[in-house]
This record gives structure tokens, C-alpha cells and sequence, in this order.
DNA sequence: ACATCGGTGTCGACATTGTAGGCATTGAAC
DNA sequence: GTTCAATGCCTACAATGTCGACACCGATGT
């Protein structure tokens, strides 16, 4: 019984599959969200999330083909499904209706 | 070990009891979800997120004093605590970062 | 009186999501 | 050929999300 509503978790890793477009394998996406929202976690953690989207058809992926530099296993180059970027936007619109009236408590909109 | 970040569903009932003001106890809550996000979920499933946001002391609470028109148990009336105003800020900061750059994939930001 | 109903809060169980740590593989560097 | 770094994978456990059934008590009918 899935759930409309992705988990707080699993939408930052949707967002940085996004933002990161065609680099985004699992290391990328690590350090993606430790610079940008300071999120440390581990290799184990994110993995499970991004199997858990790819059974929800939120993401999908391919292998790289280049070879890899430093050997070991390919990466999996993921990229978010036209059903994933729904959902976001969805989660986004939710957000948008709660916050709103509320700037005077929870501060201007950040830039 | 609690993490920083509040669970999809505890942010949207956070940021209810903000809206709701001083007639936030529970029933008006899940209104309001209803409402505001067209999220239906039951009782239970609200309290128990509820008593979590207060053992993380994001909320707190105090019983109606005035008599119940219709009896049973009193009115619990629920209060962001300054920390979990904090936690809720965070999360939109945090938000607000990953989305940056990607409307043209998301659209417009709501009103 | 008595049964019923409607608005409350509470509890116990289970499903889903979040998280870490350790293992396996393979090329490069020494 | 031993070590190291960059990958991905798996198992286990913690935290969060979710429901259904129960208990309580005033009002309202009968």
C-alpha cells in the first residue's frame, strides 16, 4: 500500500538525482547533500532509498558505460521518472499551502 | 537517537498546530490536513505522531478548561515549542536549497 | 432509567522508511 | 602481489507512519 507522499528522506535523494542530471550515481549524490543541506549518510543508508524509489518507479537507472577509472562495479547512473518528478511536485505544492500565513512565525522565504 | 530532521508527516502536523493557533487539539488538526493538503489519516495515527513530537519536545500541550459541550475526555490543545519552530525553519531552508535551480523541471513555485 | 450516539482520547500491533556497518569486486599504485 | 580507493550490495535494526478497536462521558431520545 504505497504511500502518495514520498518520505522526507527519499524526496532530498529525488531532488539530488535532479540536480545533479546525468552524474548522479550514489557517491554524487552523498556528497550532494552534504553540501547542500549538511545531510551526512552513508553509502548503505542512500542505496536502500534510491532501491526503494526504483520499486516505486520513481527513479530509474543504467549502468555507465565509460570505463571506470578506478575499477570495481560500474556506477548506476539514476535518473528520476516522469512519475517522481509528479510527486515531487506534488510534495512541493503540499509544503507551499502549509507554509503559507505563517512567514510571520517561521521567518521570511529563504532565497 | 533522534534525528534532526522531522518525518514527512510530522512537519505537516507541525506546521497544522501553527496554523490552527490556540484550536489545535487533534480532531481540528486532522481537519485541517484534510483540508489544506487532502490528507486523510486517522485518530490514532495522529496521536501517536503527536506524542513523539512532544517526547522530541516539539510540541506541547495543555487540556481545554472550558466544560466540553459534548462529554467524554477533555480537549487536548496543542503548541509549537520555540524548538520545533527551529526544526520546521530548518526543514524549509533545507528544502527551499534543493529545490533552487529547478523549476524549469518542477514549474513555477506555487503561490 | 436505559440504550444509543457523537466527540474525545488511548493503546497495541504492524507496515514503511531511515540508517549504519561490513562484505565483495576490481583496477591502479607501490 | 599487497595495498588502496572507488564502487555496489546485503543484513539488521531504529524511527516513523498507520490503522482499528477500546474506553469515557454528556446529550438525546424512548
Amino acid at each position: 500500500m504505497s504511500r502518495d507522499f514520498p518520505g522526507e528522506f527519499e524526496q532530498m535523494v529525488l531532488l539530488s538525482v535532479l540536480r545533479l542530471g546525468d552524474g548522479a550515481y550514489a557517491l554524487a549524490i552523498i556528497r550532494e547533500l552534504d553540501r547542500e543541506v549538511g545531510r551526512r549518510v552513508s553509502r548503505g543508508a542512500l542505496y536502500k532509498t534510491l532501491d526503494r524509489l526504483e520499486g516505486k518507479e520513481y527513479v530509474s537507472w543504467s549502468t555507465e558505460e565509460s570505463t571506470p577509472d578506478r575499477g570495481g562495479h560500474p556506477r548506476r547512473l539514476f535518473t528520476v521518472t516522469p512519475v517522481g518528478v509528479q510527486v515531487l511536485q506534488a510534495a512541493r505544492v503540499a509544503l507551499f499551502r502549509l507554509w503559507d500565513g505563517l512567514d510571520s512565525v517561521l521567518g521570511e522565504r529563504p532565497a
